[in-house]
DNA sequence: GTCTTGCATTGATCGAGATCAAGTTCCTCT
DNA sequence: AGAGGAACTTGATCTCGATCAATGCAAGAC
């Protein structure tokens, strides 16, 4: 279930320029280097859980993960979709939030957690890049209350997919999405649906909708294409101009 | 609407240990007391614009506001109640992802953005402060996000007056509340509603609700005491112990 | 005092999404 | 290839919260 891995040079990683290291200079990275542990996990691994007392802290390198929380009747809401450059655990308080899941195999880049504290008060370009991060989850956090808030199903979906591909182009170093669009759903219909405050039902009937409507495309393996992505930028509630924020 | 206030100086102010001027010494305390002004507004003044120029950084330092959105049609979803010693704006951009608007009376301590987010850069202390609120907001936004999404319409709004509860206190210094609590709600009907994911309606016939079981206490001004705390928490969700989490 | 005016409550009805219940498709294992 | 099981889709019905529509109530204007 846990494995440790085949250390890769920081150099050659996939989230370099992305991940918490980004802003690091050569001897930082040196730093980092000796610091950190690949371990990979199986699909469905508890990387975290909500109460519980973690002592290191991760970047997702390959895979992805959910934030989640689960009530005692079983109610479930996903409140983050980690992908690759995502950090897990929070500078400052050595307990888990949230529940902290594995949806397909993960590899993570892990630090002792009392190390790379004293790490982060001593090297400003990790503490500054840490602090954007955190800025950057913080207002996808409230946008995404927005959409649970006041969206519909149809809008709740359209605006989780329109997010969705925007972060995969974004990690595969790709440009803003236009035109049409294929990916992967790291997803099943029931994770899909905690995270979109919806059944599994009713996130599949809006599936279908999407699809007769002509916006999405559905193909085996959880794959989607969207022919022509603006259209479902405006089905998610957005203005036309479609443009990025950030 | 916009007026300039009397400075009172940082340690008589109300948020000194508080806000994000929390950490600091005597000396960094002397150079933000040179770069500070304190403005005063009147109900219903907004503080920041979705996609406005923002050149100043805030503290509130006595009143209330939210932070919320509004969709083309009228759609508005608040993402943040503000109470004293909250910060208003993002360090690292020039403009705001939400509306910010004064629910009453309100008066910030403001402070240029260039020379404050140099202040930043070369003050431990401060920015050190600064991450700890950022976290604790984004804890905050996640917690609310699995109201918005899982809870229903009584559970939102006891969830809403339990968590206003413990800020208040929080911000008077006291206790963690228990037994019987009083507290003003700073927000009519709507704007509660608004913040909830809510119609007025259904947020006043839950209101009732909550009084008719015993469990709250309307007064005039739109006072709320709270009979019994800990049975709120149980409506809101939450398992018995109510320990905070935090 | 009465007239506004804005906020809050209450009632009647409607509808989006939940729930209950089969089917169907896809994937894995032998 | 065939069996078994998980994931997904579709249909019928129900329900909670939305919507439409008055009514109540308190504070300020005149």
């Amino acid at each position: 279930m846990v494995r440790l891995s085949p250390i890769t040079a920081c150099n050659d990683c996939p989230i370099r320029y992305r991940a918490v290291c980004a802003e690091c200079d050569a001897d930082e990275l040196a730093v980092l280097e000796q610091m950190k542990t690949y371990r990979s996990f199986d699909a469905g691994a508890n990387l975290a859980e909500a109460g519980e007392d973690l002592d290191h802290f991760s970047s997702i390198v390959t895979g992805c993960a959910t934030m989640s929380r689960t009530l005692e009747d079983g109610r479930r809401q996903t409140v983050g979709l980690l992908l690759p450059s995502d950090f897990i655990g929070r500078p400052g308080r050595g307990q888990s939030a949230f529940d902290v899941q594995a949806l397909g195999p993960v590899t993570l880049c892990r630090f002792e957690r009392h190390s790379f504290e004293r790490l982060v008060r001593e090297t400003p370009h990790i503490a500054s890049r840490l602090m954007t991060m955190s800025l950057d989850e913080l207002d996808a956090a409230r946008d995404w209350a927005v959409v649970l808030g006041r969206m519909t199903a149809r809008e709740k979906l359209a605006a989780f997919l329109v997010s969705l591909a925007r972060r995969l182009a974004q990690g595969a170093g790709g440009h803003w999405p236009s035109g049409d669009v294929t990916m992967q759903l790291p997803l099943t219909r029931e994770e899909l649906a905690d995270h979109l405050g919806l059944t599994i039902e009713t996130t599949s009937r809006q599936m279908t909708a999407l699809r007769k409507d002509g916006l999405i495309d559905l193909r085996p393996a959880r794959g989607i294409s969207i022919p022509d992505f603006g259209a479902l930028c405006i089905e998610a509630g957005e203005d036309g101009d479609g443009g990025p924020i950030v």
